[in-house]
DNA sequence: GGCAGAATCCCATCTCTTCA
DNA sequence: TGAAGAGATGGGATTCTGCC
């Protein structure tokens, strides 16, 4: 995009908002140029630990292949905690940040070991944030296997291909014990995300980390009896808009908890698209594709 | 090889909670 | 009580996978 739009270091663009929230450059405002402007070129070292960038042919993205790169230690813990995987509330940026920072923090299990003291000396904590925090962790030990699989971070693993994987295998051990050919088994698991899931369980560091958070009470079980309910199975929901009585994530989960799949694209296969207020582009879609469109109180009743 | 679909990323702005 | 941080929000663009 840079390249193409000769974007320069010291540029002035024109910037516009894209879908409702997106800033979108649309174009370089040339006659603002000094004639100090400098052309972007991707670092060849990583700017938080300067190790080597390297990028593997045939994908867009460049990353630092150190382990120990800090930045990459705060983002995976990021992923882990996020309100999707662990839902660790009240670990954000900024304590993730000093929990590393200050080498309290190496890995997700270390999270288990925190005490209240340790999170009570960072800044902008005190008694009352520590204990919200440390209530807050270990409620994230019965996330259940799911979104343990997914906090991860594992290549390719999201929360879809997680959910594929517990309703396979049932147990984290069975997973642990699979070759890539009863990965490649199951259907929507192809060679690259076999591939990926195979490297990272066969990783003694990996496998270590996963004792570890064992040991600290974290839930390696499905975490709700798998299919119990399958009125909704086989059936594919989209929401867009604002819903008024739950959030868009509590939506999904009632579709999932029905054997349901909740998608964010739509496509000819979505069967039912939930729009709540001010519905997107999503809604579009749907009505060109022909796909039922369903209210809030709709989707409800449909529950029921 | 091409296409369809899924997954992921992007980030401004607002509300709420808690600290200092 | 002001300041700061966390969390929620949401659709287009991009990337990648799986299937035909």
């Amino acid at each position: 995009e840079i390249d193409r739009k000769d974007i320069r270091i010291g540029d002035t663009v024109l910037v516009q908002r894209a879908g409702d929230v997106i800033p979108e450059v649309v174009k370089v405002i040339e006659h603002k140029r000094t004639g100090t402007e400098r052309k972007f070129s991707m670092p060849a070292h990583c700017p938080a630990c300067g190790s080597p960038v390297t990028k593997p042919e045939n994908e867009a993205v460049y990353r630092c292949l150190n382990l120990q790169c800090p930045a990459k230690i705060k983002e995976s813990i990021r992923h882990f905690a996020s309100r999707r995987a662990m839902d660790i509330e009240g670990l954000g940026d900024k304590l993730i940040d000093q929990l590393v920072d200050q080498g309290l923090v190496k890995n997700f299990a270390d999270i288990y070991t925190l005490t209240k003291d340790q999170l009570a000396s960072l800044d902008r904590m005190a008694d009352k944030s520590a204990g919200n925090v440390l209530a807050s962790i270990q409620k994230s030990k019965k996330a259940g296997l799911e979104r343990l699989l997914y906090a991860l971070g594992i290549r390719h693993v999201g929360e879809h291909t997680a959910r594929i994987l517990v309703q396979h295998f049932k147990s984290l051990n069975k997973l642990l014990q699979a070759s890539r050919y009863d990965l490649l088994d199951i259907h929507e698991i192809g060679p690259e995300v076999s591939e990926s899931i195979v490297q990272f369980f066969s990783d003694e560091k990996n496998r270590l980390l996963l004792q570890r958070l064992q040991e600290a009470g974290v839930s390696c079980e499905p975490a709700a009896p798998l299919a119990a309910d399958t009125r909704l199975s086989g059936k594919t929901f989209v929401f867009t808009g604002t819903l008024k009585k739950m959030t868009r994530a509590e939506a999904e989960q009632l579709v999932v908890a029905r054997g349901g799949r909740a998608s964010g694209s739509v496509s000819k296969k979505t069967d039912f698209v939930v729009a709540g207020d001010d519905p997107g582009s999503k809604y579009e879609k749907a009505r060109k594709l022909g796909v039922t469109i369903l209210t809030e109180e709709d989707f409800l009743e449909l529950l029921k």
